[in-house]
DNA sequence: CTCCAGGAAAGTC
DNA sequence: GACTTTCATGGA
């Protein structure tokens, strides 16, 4: 199938899209992007303003790169220093990904204190056990696992998929959404903060993993995630909208207070405004890619 | 070999 | 509340 864009109003680039590290199980092979998403190899390709993919309809595509998103004025709205218009510059048409709140749950659950590569390696693995096999022009792929294959895993099989001390965090999430202790469709409905402390209730989600769902599987595209990468940036670039003394304070240690990560992302939510995740996903993309 | 990673949780004061 | 330590492991 086919779907071409109008590039002036929904500017789009597939790229940039997967490659930014939202995305976990994409690969590219020969100029085709191949995934898995709903039980099926959604392969795909996009030359200038046309997108080719195969197993997934039009309207998923819409609404899995989220095309119905007003990009120019999401921009507009975030433009708010030097700094993120030139991240904006750089990756143009970059869409935040409407992923599966399961699937994004548990990988960002898994990418705790794990660089991209290594996270990449730990959800292939996971599939690989737990998930099921989808022979596609010869080659093997994997469905992301089931709840419910993830909460009766051994957490012996769980590390031999390197998960490490990330093995009970995983399966008890697992088991806790196996027996429907979360309704992700409600989630999407409800405020951000309220969403925010239901998801906190997993062992294992933090502030940091919760912010990641709601803006990557849950329509909360005010949050801001604020990882190793993001505190840098403000270190640097934002220092000024801070006291003196809280920044020499993060500057010194590794990792956040629960506190200091809040006041870091809600002056980011205040900042950037209602679209703050998409100003963090230009800023986090373009700070990786020019430190390796 | 050393360093560090899209941090969270448990323990201490 | 704030600060410190522990948690496993692979990629760079």
């Amino acid at each position: 199938m086919e779907l071409k864009l109008n590039i002036h109003l929904t500017p789009f680039d597939l790229e940039n899209t997967l490659q930014c590290g939202q995305l976990f199980r994409w690969e590219k092979h020969e100029n085709w992007w191949y995934g898995v998403v709903k039980q099926r190899v959604f392969k795909m390709r996009q030359i200038n303003n046309i997108l080719e993919f195969e197993g997934a309809s039009v309207d998923f595509v819409k609404s899995y790169f989220r095309l119905d998103d007003n990009l120019p004025l999401i921009i507009s709205k975030i433009s708010r220093d030097s700094l993120i218009r030139q991240a904006v510059q750089a990756f143009p048409g970059l869409h935040i990904v409407r992923q599966n709140p399961w699937e994004c749950l548990i990988s960002y659950l898994c990418a705790t204190y794990k660089n991209i590569p290594a996270i990449k390696h730990m959800i292939s693995e996971l599939s690989k056990r737990f998930g099921d096999r989808i022979a596609f022009e010869n080659h093997d792929f994997y469905t992301f696992p089931e709840p419910c294959a993830l909460a009766n895993a051994t957490l012996d099989a769980l590390k031999r998929c390197k998960l490490g001390f990330r093995a009970k965090r995983v399966r008890e999430t697992a088991r806790m959404v196996d027996c429907n202790e979360v309704d992700f469709e409600a989630l999407k409905k409800i405020d951000f903060k309220t969403a925010k402390e239901e998801l906190l209730q997993f062992p294992g989600v933090g502030k940091k993993v919760a912010d990641c769902v709601l803006l990557f599987s849950l329509e909360k595209l005010e949050a801001f995630p604020v990882d190793v990468w993001m505190k840098r940036i403000l270190q640097k670039h934002y220092a000024n909208h801070f006291d003196t003394l809280f920044i020499k304070k993060i500057s010194e240690k590794a990792s956040l207070s629960s506190a200091e990560y809040e006041s870091i992302s809600s002056f980011a939510r205040d900042y950037f405004g209602k679209y703050a995740g998409y100003a963090q996903e230009y800023l986090f993309h373009f700070a990786r890619s020019k430190q390796g």
